[in-house]
DNA sequence: ATACTTATGTGGAATGTCCAAAGTTTTCAT
DNA sequence: ATGAAAACTTTGGACATTCCACATAAGTAT
């Protein structure tokens, strides 16, 4: 059983330590640092940078982006105009003084980041990271983090402990995402992610879906709900054949914002 | 009526915008790209890093670790190496399979970076958005995340959720921050604040303090605990007069990281 | 216009980085 | 042990970046 992990190793993790301390490093301060040569650092680095860890640089590395987490910022660099779209038309279902659900995704961030500047005195309760950053400079909204296990991947918190203070709580709307939705309703990849789902839509008054045209028909692990529980979804293009058809004998608000409105660079 | 802006302005604002989108920026393609000489590039680079916007390198620029907040980041742009080396001798403190308590703060988020990479199996407990952010990607590390009420100045959940949350976990070891340390023991601005920290260190085994030396001798509005509470203070320089005479008397285990064991620029 | 401050460009010396090739040490299986 | 593979260091030359002093340009106030 070794208890030591190789020099190689080793050194790869100080490179990511002083990495996560400070944005930058140099090879040569780091060759001398750990008393290899430069040329062994710059392996390291070319290593990391394959794995995807840091980025290279001239003169030696950098991190990647922090909140580039592989699963979140993935889907988030993608459709980053529908988002918007999504986003614009989702502000207008909110009102000031509003409590608001939402949920975890990439989807759901972006319109916490339209909400911040436009609708004032809102409450916001999430169990998403990037919503209570986003809305974080607005002092006028008050915002209320869920518990839970954080999972890097989605961003969030999740587990028995989330729903169970969700639970307590009272809405006015209920802002979902989801990874796919069919016939049958939203669904999602992750079970937990789910369950939180369905106690925000079961605390709220209105319960709002926001999901890219992209996600339309795509079936998932599990669902996350029957189409029927939903009041509204918003989406950037109509849906079409026996999804256009479901959506609108479930006597769901379909709001549909065309891309196209304001240009983000 | 300027409806421009001065080109050095709008060269910055390029930068900057560059770097949102990679990690690093290089000073002779930005020189191309901008149409003008690198000494000037340079010169910009050099005002954005005085500006703390930007973290120079060799050969070009990064941005600098996001996820800090305004007030948070303020402070968090100074004292880096003393943070930097506190964080360092702390990490000494924890062992593979820990649970920990960390607070909220620029120090122990400081703390958490340094971690990240370091120790695996770690269970985490925070109510520190910037702490759960640095310690994401590493996917070893469990992470726990109270309830509560946001805080965008502080970065952080307060208030009797997150108290009563806490409460119901023991852990190995508690990391605390301070606005302020004196005879009678570390103290905060914030009264919210002081009750998370306070149930941090009842349910911990052993109980930390992380502060840079600027702090000792400051009295602000709240007490945290006397002194003897304490079983461990790290910080970068030996305290001096009645506080070390203090400290001493408490029985409180000392950590001084003196600056400058690794130069990260 | 003139004087003054601020921005920007230029050139060369000093220093730092990259890369590839060849030599050395370490590691490890047999 | 022994040989082979992997890891590391060294070396030297090509090339990039920095720094600094000074020249030029642009913008501002008097």
């Amino acid at each position: 059983m070794s208890f030591s992990e190789g020099k190689k190793a080793t050194r790869q993790r100080v490179i990511m330590t002083e990495l996560a301390l400070s944005p930058s490093v140099r090879t040569s301060e780091l060759a001398t640092r750990l008393g290899v040569s430069a040329e062994t650092v710059r392996r390291d680095i070319e290593e990391l940078t394959r794995r995807g860890l840091v980025s290279r640089t001239y003169g030696g590395a950098t991190g990647l982006q922090l909140g580039l987490q592989p699963g979140f910022q993935d889907r988030d660099a993608t459709a980053v105009q529908e988002r918007d779209a999504i986003a614009r038309m989702a502000v207008r279902m909110v009102k000031p003084g509003d409590v608001l659900m939402i949920d975890s995704g990439s989807t759901t961030a972006h319109f916490a980041r339209a909400l911040a500047y436009s609708v004032d005195g809102l409450t916001v309760i999430t169990n998403c990271l990037a919503v209570a950053q986003a809305l974080a400079p607005q002092k006028k909204t008050r915002i209320v983090f869920c518990p839970g296990e954080f999972s890097a991947d989605e961003g969030g918190v999740y587990g028995p402990d989330t729903c169970a203070f969700l639970d307590r709580f009272n809405a006015d709307i209920a802002f979902i995402g989801a990874s796919g939705l069919t016939l049958d309703g939203p669904n999602d990849v992750v079970s937990n992610a789910c369950w939180v789902k369905r106690m925000m839509l079961e605390r709220a008054e209105r319960r709002a879906l926001l999901v890219t045209s992209s996600k339309f028909n795509r079936r998932h692990l599990e669902l996350v709900c029957p189409l029927e529980h939903l009041s509204d979804v918003v989406t950037e293009a109509l849906p079409a054949g026996p999804l256009a058809d479901a959506l609108h004998a479930s006597g769901v608000a379909l709001h549909v914002s065309p891309i196209g409105h304001s240009g983000t660079s």
